[in-house]
DNA sequence: GAATCTGGTTTTAAAATGCAACCCTATTCT
DNA sequence: AGAATAGGGTTGCATTTTAAAACCAGATTC
């Protein structure tokens, strides 16, 4: 059957999942984030169907991650750039990036070294902070008044976190 | 077919997606950090089918995001609890949330307060920082001797990301 | 000892995925 | 000019995945 939607949840983290949580969209945003554009870069880049990454490329549009640009005088060359809202996800790509670095290290592979463009500094690692900038761990916080009940909505067989 | 797997790929993003990169499987490992750990409770709040948590529980714990522990003298109860491996998913959540927060509000419901257990204070938001704390963006950074090569294999049909 | 809870497995139908083949519009080569 | 090629797709098909509901078996509770 068709997979659940979370597009109606109460969880903003299932709503985002909703739009780049698949196997293929945040790969596309990161290859994107790195100067990627065209369909036949995604696609050889990403050794990605044709058909899936026209359908991956048209749901980010749609939900205005990427945005399509008619580049090319006669209307059959474009782009896809990404938007505010697709740039946004640059913390969420890194985090992604730092994870899989830490716990499944490529076997003769050095980590991707990135760097502040400014003073040529390696990034920190991506955390959650207090408002001091104190790295937390998930069980340095709670959500005051918090009952799960949150998170869990009522309803539950309908609403996903 | 088959969806791609990307185990292999010589991307750490794509090895981390490669885990937790489907719909579900970041909302079992959230609840989990909200505390849940039964098979029922996580079939109830999320709304997912048995057989499709079955296959994400047995999942995670094949990549110790979780860990299956018998509670119960004669052995037919069980828990999943986080390892420390899914308790490092802390900050893509957040991101996630944080983003979803952002970009898809909830139309009548205000984003969820998480707080430093120590000083009662709202968490900052998750950022990539250079070594100074400083927020970087995707601009702000760079790959040294970058050519996108190393994200994108010459093996174009094979590799992904 | 019957009902219920827990943690699943099985069956079935509808989607999603991957691959290869095809298509149409430019642009480039000869 | 005509042929070949690049860009950006769409279509058809076989295989997997997904969701939902039914079923099941060992503990526990009524």
């Amino acid at each position: 059957m068709a997979r659940k939607r979370f597009d109606d949840s109460t969880c903003s983290v299932a709503r985002a999942l909703n739009e780049v949580g698949d196997w293929w969209s945040l790969l596309i945003v990161l290859h994107a984030m790195h100067g990627t554009r065209r369909f036949v870069d995604f696609q050889q880049e990403l050794g990605i169907a044709r058909n899936i990454l026209c359908d991956r490329l048209a749901r980010l549009v749609d939900n205005e991650v990427l945005k399509k640009v008619d580049v090319g005088e006669h209307g059959s060359r474009f782009e896809y750039r990404l938007t505010e809202k697709g740039r946004d996800l640059f913390p969420i790509v890194i985090a992604l990036r730092q994870w899989g670095d830490k716990w499944n290290p490529a076997p003769d592979q050095a980590p991707l070294d990135l760097r502040d463009r400014e003073t040529g500094r390696t990034i920190l690692p991506v955390d959650v902070r207090d408002a001091d900038g104190k790295p937390l761990t998930v069980r340095d916080v709670f959500v005051p008044g918090d009952d799960i009940g949150q998170l869990n909505p009522s309803d539950s067989k309908k609403q996903t976190g």
